[in-house]
DNA sequence: CCTCAAATGTGAGCACTGCTCTTGCTTTGT
DNA sequence: ACAAAGCAAGAGCAGTGCTCACATTTGAGG
């Protein structure tokens, strides 16, 4: 049986994507040397590259993992939540993100962050991508079939209803142009507000960015995508 | 008079940077290399380091530059409306901000991206950082000022009214709780937005970003800010 | 005008990086 | 038992930021 290479090989795997992200949290991604991980784990840096391609690649595989772990963690939190219980989830999902991102700071980054230009996010990052967006999208999907309404109308701009349309298509969901547009606001500000919380752009604002936040979600929830 | 030699060294540290802003436009900030400047300029590497006094001193000067850019154009754009046309304002100051992030996305991403850890923003970039939220916090004060409401109220979350009366005076400004948690909404909304479509994260959903981010700054200064 | 110190440029060198390639050794499946 | 596949090592290449001793240019004051 071929378990014990497979198991050894798992393992150092592991250790080099641990080791990797410990780097990357204390000294950017910028900074993460393979060599530095091979000397931490008594290994020449030539080893390093029977497990991962390059450094890209490195990078590349903890991307989704940071995806898939942020897909499970906004499906858990709405998945505790009664489904009936629109506003409820509303606010697990939000603070499920931001939570996540502040005990994960560098993996939000990592996604949410700068991408390097040329690099071409590969078709594997493409699923795990989804997952968190799916969760939002089922939720609108919900908040509609329970008769809820968004509380804004969509302005008269050129070329919106088209491109409404269009993204109905693209995400293969029946939302109504007003749903469309309240919810890509909400998801907007929260990832903004979070952004600008995690990035450094209001710590010479708040002191307490919770209370904040949970207004906010709590504002967009029941006055802007009408949860009641 | 020193005027010869103070005008080369201005041409060659603006060239410097010139050829920075190149290369972090190609190959993303992570790859710039003073070498490669140097080489491209016919200088030895060294000479480079009597202009800047390192590679992060470089990227440093240019946030300034990039946050003064930005700066400049949101300011103009606003002055360019009469100033009692409060959502021409806001129309103005969102589409500048948007075109900005777009001829700049590079510039966009050194200043709104993943933060480098360790890097502690100087003291330098405080003033220009917050030129363009100036802009915003007059807008904002003006339409107070002008009898318009927000459309929303603040939810009765714990510690959000001891928070938002901290950030009135952290910000020397007298807006109402609701036109702050308004405020700061459209405007995470707004970077959200940008940050997304440049990011790459809703390159499959819209074929004209423009005319969904046109509508969602209508929505967001008619039925939250509350601008007639 | 001429000197002299400051400003500027040079090239070698250090310590680091990602990555490749050859060479051996160990585990695996037949 | 043996060939094949997997794994690790170490030397080496080309690149990086940065320093330092040294040469050259240059502009301003005596």
């Amino acid at each position: 049986m071929t378990g014990i290479r497979a198991k050894a090989r798992l393992e150092t795997t592991t250790e080099i994507k641990h080791l990797a992200r410990e780097q990357i949290a204390s000294k950017g991604a910028a900074n993460l040397s393979l060599r530095e991980i091979a000397r931490e784990m008594g290994l020449a840096s030539s080893a390093l590259y029977r497990y991962f391609a390059s450094r890209d690649q490195l990078l590349t595989d903890l991307i989704i993992e940071s995806y898939d772990d942020i897909g499970n963690t906004v499906e858990r939190a709405d998945a505790k939540c009664s489904r009936e219980d629109l506003a409820g989830r509303w606010r697990a999902v939000s603070q499920s993100l931001r939570t996540w991102a502040i005990a994960n700071p560098s993996d939000y980054g990592l996604i949410f962050g700068t991408p390097v230009p040329g690099y071409e996010a590969p078709a594997d990052t493409i699923a795990p991508a989804l997952r968190y967006t799916n969760v939002l999208l089922r939720l609108l999907a919900d908040v509609q079939g329970a008769g809820c309404k968004p509380l804004i109308t969509v302005p008269t701009t050129k070329g919106v209803s088209k491109e409404y349309k269009r993204a109905r298509a693209n995400l293969g969901i029946n939302l109504t142009d007003e749903m469309i547009l309240a919810g890509l606001a909400a998801w907007a500000a929260l990832f903004g507000a979070i952004s600008f919380e995690l990035f450094g752009h209001v710590d010479t604002v708040f002191t307490d960015p919770e209370a904040h936040f949970r207004a906010l979600t709590e504002m967009l929830g029941t006055q802007m995508l009408g949860m009641k």
